[in-house]
RNA sequence: GGGGAAUUAGCUCAGUUGGCUAGAGCAUCUGGUUUGCAACCAGAAGGUCAUCGGUUCGAAUCCGAUAUUCUCCA
């Protein structure tokens, strides 16, 4: 370790954290908390990668901030997407796939000056960071945009810092953009140098800025948010101007602890400890075992905390790419580490015992994160193991066939459809001295890519804007029909569709939120209909699915919600509310929600719990759930209550919603929770509650499937009427189940004595046929045509066989309209005559107008000319 | 969202270009043997080869759709 000239005071991440907070909120921010890692009403983004992710909507103007001052820390992860950062992650010493992003905000309020200002306020004299190990960097402008040099923050900058150590850089360094449209601008950068004094004497840090130089860094982003990119990448000047900052906390934490590398600090130094007892190989023994265990450690933490914000692994979307992350883990624990059995479930335990404090959510669900993990651990181990059983196949067939390459589709294939990874693959090979075609696999991963890409490009046009209106408001708990204005609009196109995303100042449609799929219905101008068949949330803007536009879009609508759909949601969702409550109840408090889905046919509930839930638990689940629908409990409905008073009232709050500074509290009796949705009046309306199933859904995560209301009704009904018909068809026996019951023993008789008939009459028919057999060309030889199907004629034949020693047998059938030619050639005559009863039969066929073919001992054929057996019978003796 | 794959006995899986009544191991049952060991011997039972439809003389095998699961890409 390098001793550093610089003097830092020492902080670990708890203190370096709060006192982020403390100076912003000493200049008048608010602390608001960080959003969930997992996003759920954004389709362009799976998880947040970035501070502002949680304040996009006020910098696109969908709705204004109640501070215009913030303070934040965030949890990051990038592991897809613009930002993927998982390939880098151990490889070096300072990517992560989850960080935390200290940020403090601006909307509308100051601008570059203080953010300045307050910045190298705090980086020198709280932190202490030597001033002259610092640089900045400010945005040179860009001619194609039509945007100058960035003169105002370089102005700011010149009160604090030598004007030397003041750089320009480029779009691609210092214009921040939120994607291809929206909200962008010039951003300002703080680097620091924290190389030994004697390395910086040797060359100048000023030349290292932006140079991916592992020990000259970006600590600190500021993003001046003052434009607009437009769909035709033209860029307006936004009314209000914005600041954004971005500092990695555990970036700074290295810089801060006077370490080399991020995973040098306290925190991770524990994980990797534990690591490296478990794998009985030192930290720092090899680059190669070193970069195992960053991954571990990095991951690890990724994994757990998208666990607690109610993301499991999974095959599709967000789960997948958790249970890649783990996977990424094992596969370098399993190969640089020779680990071979779980390990991540344990190091969960560090982690939890390491972060628990600062984050609580982590020891509540410590069991459901061992659990779900270890789960996950054994299937890939399982799949690890399959593919190499399959690997090794591909080997020595390639080797039998005098090959020393694993051709690149193979090895493709490996990695597509089973999931085994390339560089396990071309290890293997290495020691069976054996090549892995890498170029061919490349190129087979290139067309891979290229096909998802041409099947989700999606084009979106710019908004077409109506009227001025900055806020629309949801006014559906209250209505379901109401007169309202087109705001905006736009048109999507993807693949083959295309639809038009509308935009009202007030809307009675609820949007897909909470597990509740959105309201369909339509909206009506003089006299025209305009079907809106979904509802969606991006962001804060309710979005309206029509397939096509209204005929005159200024025009006065009124917006009518489909009630029936919409009521059984509704009773779906309330019983959701009563269901979770009596889970708590019966099974206890560790029940958690953990996914929930509300449609009008049916309710689903995914919710932690660690066994089975037994049949007389789900009784009384049921029960409990009837019983508060018939205590007919009415609906308390809070609207807009701050956080803290929720809390207060001992509010069930869900995992992954964005809640922003007020909920909505919904009561029924007992039951509390937070929750956007729509609700009954009383819980007497859900009519009749009813379980369909119960399954797991992960280790730890069971899942009830239910109806209620209508559905539930109808359910019943199906059943009663179903019994109803089984009765009559018994003809109203007092007691059905002995009726059904007496019915199956005397089935099972029957069947007993008819299969004991059916081998009489076989056997009967084989004597028969044995006493036909006569002699031809010195050959047992059998000839007949008997009323059976090809299926029986070959049974007998096949017994036959077995019986005799040589024969031939020439057999036609008859049954249902058509007919069958059956030949057998016992093996000895088809090696001593070469005959091919195969041949054979596909020669004669044609006197019953068929085809068929077959082995040389044994062939059918099948027609439509039953009297054309017995010239066919002929043909094949001709050839004996 | 797109591509690839899997689904065969209670469980784990074979089943090579369609063709000799669909097999193995473990588990189960019966009988025998054994002081004991994850014991042994003999025998039996257990399958609408995921579902539906198609091609064929003939389909577990080929084709199409559906369901579920796995996997890769976005």
């Amino acid at each position: 370790m390098l001793p550093l000239e610089i003097s830092y005071i020492h902080m670990n991440l708890e203190e370096i954290r709060s006192q982020f907070f403390a100076f912003f909120e000493d200049k008048k921010h608010t602390l608001v908390p960080s959003a969930p890692m997992v996003i759920k009403n954004d389709p362009t983004l799976m998880f947040t990668n970035a501070g502002m992710n949680q304040f996009k909507d006020y910098f696109l103007g969908h709705s204004t901030a109640k501070d215009k001052r913030v303070v934040d820390t965030q949890k990051c992860l990038r592991v897809s997407g613009k930002h993927n950062d998982l390939e880098e992650v151990g490889v070096d010493t300072y990517h992560h796939t989850m960080f935390e992003m200290l940020g403090n905000w601006s909307f509308g309020d100051y601008f570059k000056e203080q953010a300045i200002d307050w910045a190298w306020e705090l980086l020198t004299e709280v932190y202490k960071i030597d001033k002259d190990s610092l640089y900045v960097t400010i945005f040179e402008g860009d001619d194609k945009d039509g945007v100058p040099r960035d003169g105002e923050s370089y102005n700011f900058w010149k009160k604090h810092i030598n004007e030397g150590r003041i750089l320009e850089a480029n779009k691609e360094d210092n214009f921040w953009e939120m994607g291809e449209m929206g909200p962008c601008g010039p951003c300002s950068e703080i680097h620091v140098d924290i190389r030994s004094n004697e390395e910086k004497a040797k060359i100048d840090g000023k030349t290292l800025v932006n140079k991916d130089h592992p020990q000259v860094i970006e600590v600190w982003n500021l993003v001046f948010i003052q434009f607009n990119r437009k769909a035709d990448s033209s860029l307006e000047k936004l009314p209000q101007t914005h600041v954004d900052t971005g500092m990695g906390l555990e970036r700074l934490a290295m810089v801060l602890q006077g370490k080399q590398s991020n995973y040098d600090i306290d925190l991770f130094q524990s994980l990797i400890s534990h690591v490296a007892n478990r794998a009985n190989i030192k930290y720092g023994a090899s680059e190669e075992t070193d970069i195992a265990m960053r991954v571990i450690a990095d991951h690890i933490r990724a994994i757990a905390f998208s666990i607690t914000d109610g993301q499991l692994p999974s095959n599709t979307g967000a789960g997948y790419v958790i249970r890649r992350i783990l996977r990424r883990a094992v596969r370098y624990g399993y190969q640089t580490l020779s680990l071979s059995d779980p390990f991540l479930s344990d190091l969960s335990k560090v982690l939890i015992k390491e972060m628990g404090n600062a984050f609580p959510e982590l020891k509540d669900q410590a069991s459901l994160i061992e659990n779900v993990i270890r789960e996950e651990e054994i299937s890939f181990f399982n799949t690890l193991e399959q593919g190499i059983k399959r690997i090794n196949t591909i080997i020595n067939n390639q080797k039998k066939q005098g090959s020393n390459v694993i051709p690149g589709d193979m090895a493709f294939e490996l990695y597509d459809t089973f999931g085994f990874p390339f560089d396990l693959t071309a290890l293997i090979a290495r020691e069976e001295n054996i090549k892995v075609d890498e170029v061919g696999f490349e190129k087979a991963l290139e067309e891979q890519k290229n096909r998802s890409r041409a099947a989700t490009s999606i084009k979106t046009d710019d908004w077409v804007e109506l009227l001025e209106d900055d806020r629309e408001e949801f006014i559906g708990y209250d209505n379901l029909k109401a007169d309202v204005k087109l705001v905006k609009y736009r048109k999507v196109e993807q693949k083959n569709k295309s639809f038009y995303q509308l935009v009202f100042n007030y809307t009675p449609f609820y949007p897909e939120g909470g597990g509740q799929v959105g309201d369909s219905g339509y909206i009506e101008a003089n006299g025209e209909k305009t079907t809106i068949f979904d509802t969606k949330k991006e962001n804060n803007l309710i979005v309206h699915l029509a397939k096509q536009l209204p005929p005159v879009p200024e025009a006065n609508f009124q917006a009518v919600v489909n009630t029936e759909k919409r009521f059984l949601s509704t009773a779906n969702h309330s019983s959701t509310h009563l269901l979770h409550y009596a889970l708590r109840e019966v099974l206890g408090e560790h029940v958690g929600q953990k996914g929930s889905l509300v449609n009008p046919d049916y309710l689903r509930f995914d919710f932690s719990h660690f066994s089975k839930v037994t049949d007389e638990e789900l009784e009384t689940i049921e029960r409990k759930v009837n019983e508060m629908v018939r205590a007919n409990i009415a609906l308390e409905e809070h609207r807009n209550v701050p956080m803290s008073k929720a809390e207060e009232l001992g509010a069930l709050a869900l995992f992954g919603e964005k809640y922003g500074d007020v909920v909505r509290i919904i009561k029924f009796g007992e039951s509390v929770e937070l929750c956007g949705g729509t609700h009954v009046e009383n819980t007497g309306n859900i009519g009749l509650f009813k379980i369909t199933s119960e399954s797991a859904v992960a280790s730890g995560v069971r899942r009830i499937e239910a109806i209620s209301n209508q559905k539930a009704e109808a359910f019943i009904q199906n059943q009663i009427d179903t019994l109803d018909e089984i009765k009559m068809l018994f003809k109203n026996p007092k007691d059905i189940k002995k009726a059904i019951t007496d019915l199956m023993a005397k089935n099972d008789e029957l069947n007993k004595k008819l299969a004991e008939i059916e081998k009489d009459k076989a056997k009967n028919i084989k004597a028969d046929l044995k006493n036909k057999i006569s002699e031809l060309n010195g050959v047992p030889f059998l000839e007949a045509i008997v009323p059976l199907d090809g299926g029986s004629i070959k049974d007998i034949l096949f017994q036959l066989k077995s019986e005799m020693d040589s024969l031939v047998a020439v057999i036609g059938g008859e049954s249902e309209g058509k007919c069958t030619l059956s030949i057998l050639i016992s093996e000895d005559l088809v090696n001593d005559k070469s005959l091919h009863a195969g041949n054979m039969v596909r020669n004669a066929a044609k006197h019953i107008q068929g085809g068929g073919g077959g082995q040389p001992f044994f062939a059918t054929a099948g027609g439509k000319k039953p009297g054309g057996l017995q010239a066919a019978i002929e043909e094949v003796k001709k050839g004996l």
